[in-house]
DNA sequence: GATGAATGAGTTTTCATTCAT
DNA sequence: CATGAATGAAAACTCATTCAT
């Protein structure tokens, strides 16, 4: 019993990861259910014992990136230096974006969010509890360098979030930039928001 | 002559408009050939006279937006102060952004480069000339105000333009965040980045 | 532009009478789009230029079918003689009822309103249309015999009614029994129930 | 041994209730097999332990069904009063004959047997019974009022026939015509037909 | 006996594109 | 220049049936 249950979660993890490789290379509209049957090794039918529609499947994925989103964030908060660890995630960002990366998956989702509600939703849901998230972070870290709390958490916490979306963004329009370019402007930057 | 081609260009923006509403409300994919003829209020087949296939119309709306985005930085270029523009045009963005913005239509052809090698190309040229051109302002910017030129100038360019592409992401995640209350956090930034 | 809609409303018979053919043969849901392209000698697609979709051919036809009922029974209306116009049809109707005929899809039609709430309103729509117009004629009919008005007139119309349609039933059930057999029987029937 | 056999027929009739029930609602088409199974109270898979197939379940519900009627004219044969009795059982049928109603699983047999020769032969094997024992009751109640035997006996069983299926039809496209309104005429019209 | 995961052909429907008028 | 009828391939989704467990 133990065992059948978790061979449907499996089976519907297979789904999902074929279907979050998809829909990275081909878009959410792009990519059709054969594509993703074939990719996830089972017959179109069978999705749809796991999934009700392709819609589901789409939200599915969507909770998958917000969630992928709060861990990352859970593990820059119990980092020593948070300013170090958040250049360091800029960091990783900063490669080839084109149709493979996570990039191009965050991307489908914001587009995605703009028309349909229940994405929006998700996503709105998800970005609440990524910067009350990213706020309390913050603060341990300002506390643990005996910074005084901020008035203005809420406000430097969007700019901050906002530069890392916008490095996504700028991994598309302009990829390959060298990060030690960048990395002194975005520490400063992040200094600037994070230490004063 | 000379009416007959404007005649031709005029009906082509009649298509371009209806398409960039389309597409903004619908996606590229989401729009259908007779959304866009009902709105641009023509025919199918004579869409068909104006643009080769719904790709070309993709591509002209691609050029149009980077356009526009180049547009709104010459229109910087010439600026008394330029960071107070700067910060007045994120201010200009923060509204609602789902649907039927103009940020609908950015993240539609971040997401579409991302699989599109035509619109890829396109949107990295495009973006080639908008950061030599920011480039150029700040230069001017700080020379109207007796700064010295920035040996990092490329890496503060990024990050200014990756803070407004940030922004527009916000957008949607968090719509709705009063102006004044990340203004004056928005200021410091960019003076950290502009005006040290 | 005349021809032309007419041009687009041959295409719609040629349609409909297609899928009245192919519902006969197959039942509503058994016959398949394509069959009906195929039969109405057009693509799939181009059918749904002039339907919206499946469920608007069986209302098309639904309709058609009540309207023929409609129609016989004006005919009748202006024949010499009720009685004997009205044993006639019923003989028209005793022949082979199988797949191929009229009474084929009467009850195909029966059968859908008992579960699609749109047919089932055309045909209860049609039948008060029919029943009050049968009631007409039977009394047109006695007062060209000089008989009284009835007081019972709804009751002997719904009666003679359920006769006919009790024949097509019984031409699947029973086909081929001989008119004449019946005709005897079916004339002091209907003389009982419209000259006394 | 036995017992065993008996909780087979006993699953079997669980299938067929189910399956009545289901095709009552949604046509024989229109219900498949995973909501049957649902109904009954087992797997998909179960069920093609007890029915080859789909199909033979229809026979099966067909069946059912003429046995219905069968044994209704059995249970008129031991009748006192036939003509009270058929009349009794006109009215019972005078009810809302949609979608859950005996009336509509008639239809749906009819209208089946219309293109499905299996079907076709199951209705009138039934039938040849049914109108033979008709005969012979009425032939017996003739009798037990002394009254002479018929010569166009099988004539006058298939009017009576044709008007009880034909109110089973007038059931669907005029419900709730009340009962007491067309009893008279109906009682009128079998008098005629029955003893005289 | 009993389950339900698995299949794949089939269903209705949509859509970019073409072309005769 | 302008139309929209026409196509056919492809999409999402369903379902009877099978079979390993």
């Amino acid at each position: 019993m133990k065992t059948e249950q978790d061979r449907g979660e499996a089976r519907c993890n297979q789904v999902l990861d074929a279907a979050a490789d998809c829909f990275r290379q081909r878009g959410f509209h792009g990519a059709s259910m054969s594509e993703l049957a074939k990719a996830a090794g089972m017959s179109v039918g069978h999705i749809y014992h796991y999934f009700e529609n392709k819609e589901a499947i789409i939200a599915a994925i969507v909770e998958r990136d917000v969630a992928e989103i709060l861990a990352l964030l859970d593990s820059l908060h119990d980092e020593e230096d948070i300013l170090q660890a958040l250049i360091r995630e800029a960091g990783n960002n900063l490669e080839e974006a084109t149709c493979g990366s996570d990039d191009a998956l965050q991307l489908e989702v914001l587009a995605e969010a703009t028309r349909n509600p229940k994405v929006l939703a998700m996503v709105r849901d998800g970005d609440r509890l990524a910067r009350n998230r990213l706020a309390e972070t913050i603060t341990k870290g300002r506390a643990m360098r005996g910074l005084a709390p901020l008035a203005d958490l809420e406000a430097r916490s969007e700019i901050i979030i906002a530069l890392f979306e916008g490095l996504t963004c700028r991994n598309v329009r302009n990829p390959g930039v060298p990060l030690d370019a960048i990395a002194t402007v975005l520490r400063s930057t992040l200094q600037n928001l994070l230490e004063t």
